[in-house]
DNA sequence: CCCTCTGTTGGATT
DNA sequence: CAATCCAACAGAGG
């Protein structure tokens, strides 16, 4: 599921979920969703996790839960884990289902669980937090949203603008999906150079990557991690919509297929 | 029932 | 650099 907004959405989830609670019990249903390094695989999985999780987490308090780019570092009482929700990965507090990789038992008799069917997604203990965090990362595309001066900083090269925006290096947070929306609401193609972004273009991209950003962290707030919801209507402009028309210039919306990701433009608003 | 394709993640390899 | 494959699955479609 997650890009940055869903991250965030769970982030403050988490926070409203265990204000004020103790974990009494966790349970692991999946070890290996605890990992030793941030991982995608569960063949990664840490040797010792389940007792370096419990250690961290049983009996105590959820103190504090940061967030950079799409990792989530929750930090309790007596150590500190890192998230990452992969694909499929999210934190709910509904019924088990058969994905439920951990469960977290709480002192009211709630469970908070963290699901994941795909299992790319991992719990990471760590005992520096703020490093493993923000490592490799860019700037946070919320909480630091560059400028065009930045943009122009660190969108270098003739690889193209979708390519870098996608590089958590460069920037951390975006996405497949919300790369293609805002490189629309840009009027740029994803195709095009970085080289060849000019002073307007990086002012239009980074007043549009603010704008996608804050609108998707709107549109799920207050739910429980709702992304494409299931049954629900398609939320993107371009994203899923191939063959439809452009609402801005009424040209038909084409799908294209970059290193196996789909990615959705309108060739007649966004400049190649 | 089976097969193929797609996919919101990241990493390794060519 | 970029393109490709891969991980581990679900779900959709043929």
């Amino acid at each position: 599921m997650p890009e940055l907004p869903e991250v965030e959405i769970t982030r403050r989830s988490l926070v409203r979920w265990m204000e004020g609670r103790r974990v009494d019990r966790v349970e692991v249903p999946d070890p290996a969703a605890i990992r030793s390094t941030r991982s995608t695989l569960p063949s990664d999985a840490h040797p010792d996790g389940v007792a370096a999780v419990r250690a961290r987490v049983e009996g105590g308090r959820l103190v504090e839960a940061r967030r950079h780019g799409k990792r989530l570092g929750l930090r309790f009482d007596a150590g500190d884990l890192l998230v990452h929700l992969g694909m499929t990965g999210r934190f709910t507090r509904g019924p088990a289902d058969r994905f439920v990789r951990v469960c977290l038992h709480l002192d009211d008799g709630s469970a908070v669980r963290f699901v994941d069917s795909r299992r790319f997604g991992c719990l990471v203990p760590t005992d520096d937090l703020d490093a493993d965090l923000a490592e490799g990362l860019g700037p946070d595309v919320l909480l630091a949203p560059p400028d065009a001066r930045g943009l122009g900083e660190r969108l270098r090269g003739r690889r193209s603008v979708k390519a870098a925006l996608m590089d958590q290096a460069v920037v951390a947070g975006l996405g497949n999906i919300h790369a293609v929306e805002a490189l629309w609401r840009a009027r740029l193609h994803p195709d095009l150079p970085c080289d060849r972004l000019g002073p307007a273009d990086l002012v239009a991209l980074a007043g549009a990557i603010a704008l996608q950003v804050r609108w998707a962290v709107d549109l799920e707030d207050g739910e429980e991690v709702a992304y494409v919801t299931e049954g629900a209507p398609n939320p993107f402009t371009v994203y899923g919509r191939a063959g439809g028309p452009c609402p801005r210039c009424g040209a038909l919306v084409e799908r294209t297929t970059g290193s196996g990701r789909a990615t959705y433009a309108c060739r007649g608003c966004q400049r190649a």
